[in-house]
Order: C-alpha cells, then structure tokens, then sequence
DNA sequence: ATGAAAGCGCTAACAA
DNA sequence: TTGTTAGCGCTTTCAT
C-alpha cells in the first residue's frame, strides 16, 4: 500500500496539489467548499502529512533535541518530564539523547541534533571546558541553545539553574543552626559548577559562623551510596571529629546515614546529615533525610517557557542571553534536627 | 552564514555532487584520493549532512518513536534509559511522547510518529481496547511497532513484558507462606492487563492455598500514597479482619505502610506489607519494604534487542508476533517477614 | 481562488 | 571511477 501524498488527493478531485496544500494548511485564499472537499478526501484516503519533506522545504523541523546525562536518575528525568510536556503543548516533538556523563557521546549528541535539523538544542553538561568547542559550534551555526541545570558559563546561552551556591550555603547553615560544629561535605569529583557552588556556598557558610574549614572533612569522588559509606567510613577510621556531614547528592548522603547506623551512631542527635536533590526516598527513611529540592518540574516547565519565548523573539543570538536561576527549597527534616 | 551542501563540497572540488555524495558515504567504488580530498573539504567547510533530505529520499529516517504514560515514575525512565542507550548503540534516534494516561495524547503521538516518518513506534499502552483501532493503523501502515510493559494482547504485535500474574501469585504466596492468612489487594482502576493479571495471580495463589477471596478487601483506585493510606484506613474504620497487604504499586504500598504505623500497628509482625515495582525508596525505609522487581533496565534493553532484530529481519509483518516475558524477581524485604 | 514551476538536499539507478 | 538524471513530498513565489 502506497503512501497518500497530496498528489493523490488533488487527482482524486480534478484539483492541482498546490490547491491541495493550501487547503491543508488552511490558506486563507481557498474556499470553503474546497477545503471542505480536501479534509473529507484526505481522511478517506487516510493521508498523512510527511513531515520530512516539509521540514526540508519550510526549513522548520518543529523538533527540539534534549541532552541528558542520563534518565536513570528521578532529576533529570523529571525535568525531561516537565520540559516535554510544555514543548509538546506547543507542538514541538523531543528527541533524546543520553551523554551517561561521556564527552564523546555529548558530541555525538550534538552532531546528530545538528543533522536532523532541530529547531533548538536544550541542554544540560556533562564537561564544561571540554566540550565548550562544540557548544559554540551550535551557536556559529546559529540554533538556538539553551542549558538547564548545569550550564557553561563562559559562553553566552541563555540558561535555567537553581542556585546552588545560595543551596550549599543554606544547608550549611541550617546545620549550623542546628548545633552542629565539625560538618563534613561530601561532593563529586566531576568538574561542574553546580558541584563547586555548593562547595562555595557550603565554605562561606562556615566562615561566616566562624568555623574553620578543614580540607581533610572535604570528599571528592563519585556521588553514590557507596562513596557515602566510604566518606564516612574513613573520617571513623581516622577518628576524625566530626558531627554532620552535608553531602552534595541524596544517595550519598543515604550512605552516609546507613553506615552511622549500622555503627550504632544516633543521627540526628550525635551526627546530623543533609542531602540534595530531594529524592523521592528521603521523605520516607527513618529518621527522614533532610534535603535540598530544586524544582525540578518547574526547571523543566521553566526552560521550556523560556525556550519559546525567545525562539519567538526571532532574533535568539541577538541579545545578551537571559538566566533564570531558581531558588533552592530547604527540606530540613528529620536527620538534622535533633532537639 | 549559508548552510554547507554537498554541492558546495563538489564546487570547491571541482567534482560532481554525486561523487561527493560516494565519499561522504564510503561508497565501494570511489578512489582513495576523491575521498580524503572530499572529507577534508567538507571538514573544513563544516559540512553537516541534512538528514531531512537524505531521509525524505531513502525512506529510511533511523528514529523511533517511543510513548510512555510518563517520564516522572522511575519504571518508565528507567526502562526508556535502557532502550535509549541500546538504540543508540545502534544508530537510532528517539523521538520520545508522553501520554499523561491520556488516550488522546496517545493518538496525537502516534499520529505525530507517523507524520514524522520513524522507522518504527515502541509503546507502552494507557489504554487497552479504547486505543485499538490506531494502533492497527500503525500495522496497516506497516510501521513496525513494539509494546514493552503494557501490551494490547488482542492485537498481533510483538511484545516484552514481565509475567505479572506469576509476580502476583509469588508475592501473594511468599505472604502465605509467612503466616499472613487475610491479605487485602489494592489495585489500579485502570482497564490494564498488567493489573489484570497480578489480580488473577493474587487470586490463584489464596485459592491454591484454601483461603477465601474476599471482594471486600479488594480496592480499586488510583494508585498512589494517598490510595494506599485511604484503603487501609477504610479497613480500619470497618473493623475488617486483615493481617497483610499486597498493593500492586510502591507508592500505594508505602501510604499502607505509613497509615499502620501512625496509629500503632507492627509491621511485619501484626500485619504484613507487599509493594510492586522495586522503587528506589523500598530498600532504605524501616522496615524495608518487600516488592517485586521488574527489570526495567534490562526490560529496555530486551525490547530494543527484539526491535532490532525484527527490523533486521526485514518482513516485520509477515511473522507470527515475539513475545518476551521476562521473569518478575521477588524481593522479600523487612515489612513481610515477622519471623 | 487556483495553477504553474522551482527547488529544499539528498539517494540511487543508469550511463559513460 | 565518475557523471547524469530523476525524483522523495512538500512549501512558496509568481502568474492567471
């Protein structure tokens, strides 16, 4: 069975294909009668517009590419969530792509986009000096580019983020609050400012409280249950000081308060913890898990809102790039409140 | 800045475009100094291949389409991870629609693949006999299709599920064998197979073990902590003889869990709770919830594998549907096991 | 209100 | 090994 083309509707009633595609569009030079004729014939003949060949033409694909580290993880696929329910309502279809953290399957994701044409490229990194090259290969050819989340700073893209410096220091200073003395922070070994924002805001928090910050209380590697339990586990070993551990990430965080159980510490009344991120567990564990939320619909709903307005603006790389930073919510709950 | 074709390429060379087009696509018949000459042109001239045209002219765009109810559950993006990552492997784009349970975003979805040309649709359904008919559009239009999780069994489509009658009997069975002898169920209201079928697995296994089923202690609603919580107090306030619950959902399993807590019951030692689907939450609440695993991540990748192979196999409508079911893994946890 | 014609950028069959 | 040619199915401009 062929496909329907509008050649085959415009035969069926003695009509030229232009009259055909204008009738389909709804053109306004067309009469009613017609158009009337063209909708009942094509629904007969079930018709279905190609879209390739009208993208080619137009040079309008009404796709937008989305680059994730990767879905596996209640954040990003959250605001995926969000974003393409916005886009969607606004008639644009989503292609997927997942880095899992990789610069090469990042360029590949760009490559890609940049061959089918999107309309746009929404983002959020996974490496920031080192694909910064191929960030600026999108804007030279002028597709609109939009981070969320983590985003390049250097370069002048219009972006959705939370503020995380404001983040770590309100965590940080929660704790503070809270009595704690000697905070431990736990953060990734990945060379993103999200994570440094936190570090910086978690530092200045200290300083600002007039608490020393030690280096040795500072744990970089990769964000997990298992490096929670190890950051622990080694400040144990080492019979270090400490009464609280802020970690950047809530599965890290989660190790942290296990392996202090197992070992038979109270959390929260000898050693507090934060998390981050606001994953679906932490309302639920015992005690619950205090943490950072960073609206992560919203994010989505939010990149998609200012994706369109500015792709409406028609003029995406003419004006200085506008940044929408979010609040952080504090989730202070069970796990850092011992009164 | 005038997008680069291969008829600039060609210019610049000095060649026809169709031979640019031989190197671009390592043709067997192209010599080896046209072909290092052309791909260092089209490096330097920051060629970048217009899949619409290619795709519009081959028939072939190398994109699926993927529908979801949606991406803010971890089982669906967990599954879509999984797939993505295969696919992607593979040379394949996805383009990727969210349904909100809504049957006519379904239709829109699959109205929008269609248009767009993939090279195949993956579903995983909202609604079973009420969305029927478009999706036999779909094989009349002989576009491959594929369900994963959710599948409409009438029509002859291919398929990767996990058992879920067999999952609804061993959860219901592993509750037995602990002692637990009045087991309520809490289910979807949703016209599903899935719910279906873990319903008739719950049944079987209370009559395999001579124990009556009580159509009161069945609740149908929309599965959630709220469902979980408003179920359980209905027990309550009824005064009904009940000593487990099987919830065919996490979510609704834990609003079980927190409402018996609040008012003073022991779980697992007065009353026993069951969940489904293994979210990431069960392991590290107290008591720790049991539930039933289902494999999503391989469930991606198993429905990805058979997409491919069957494409691969050239006459996608010709054979007798495949249909994988994979085996649902019990997680006996904390909160079903008294002893 | 409708028709005619050009062309988006590519693939692929046929020639040379 | 390379060139020629004919579209894929649509949008869009210019005529009528």
């Amino acid at each position: 069975m062929k496909k329907t083309t509008i050649h085959d509707i415009a035969r069926e009633l003695d009509v030229t294909f232009s009259t055909v595609a204008r009738a389909l569009n709804d053109h306004p030079a067309i009469s009613a009668a017609t158009k009337a004729a063209v909708l009942e014939t094509a629904k007969r003949l079930n018709y279905q517009q190609n879209k390739l060949a009208s993208s080619l033409r137009s040079g309008r694909t009404n796709v937008i590419g989305i680059i994730v580290p990767s879905l596996d993880t209640s954040f990003f696929s959250s605001v995926v969530h969000g974003l393409e329910k916005v886009m969607n309502e606004n008639g644009y279809s989503m292609l997927l792509y997942q880095t899992g953290e990789s610069l090469s399957q990042e360029q590949k994701g760009i490559e890609t986009f940049l061959q089918s044409r999107v309309d746009g490229i929404i983002s959020s990194v996974s490496g920031e000096v080192e694909i910064k090259e191929f960030y600026e290969q999108i804007s030279k050819r002028q597709v609109p580019l939009l981070f969320f989340d983590r985003a390049i700073n250097e370069l002048p893209v219009p972006s959705v983020t939370i503020n995380d410096y404001r983040a770590g220091f309100l965590a940080t200073e929660h704790l503070i609050g809270q009595g704690y003395k000697n905070i431990a922070h736990l953060t990734s070994d990945q060379n993103l400012t999200i994570f440094k924002e936190r570090f910086r805001g978690y530092r200045d928090a200290l300083q600002r409280y007039n608490l020393p910050v030690d280096e040795k209380m500072i744990f970089k590697g990769k964000l997990s249950l298992e490096f929670g339990k190890e950051s622990v586990q080694q400040m144990l070993d080492k019979q270090m000081n400490f009464d609280a551990v802020f970690a950047a990430e809530d599965y890290t965080a989660m190790g942290a308060l296990q392996l202090l159980l197992e070992k038979g510490y109270k959390v929260p009344e000898e050693i507090g913890i934060m998390g981050f991120a606001n994953e679906a567990f932490g309302a639920f564990v015992t005690p619950s898990l205090s943490t950072v939320d960073q609206q992560t619909i919203r994010m989505g709903e939010e990149t998609a809102h200012l994706f369109l307005k500015l792709i409406g603006s028609k003029d995406y790389y003419g004006t200085t790039p506008e940044r929408i930073v979010l609040d952080p919510i504090l989730l202070p709950r069970r796990s850092s409140q011992p009164d």
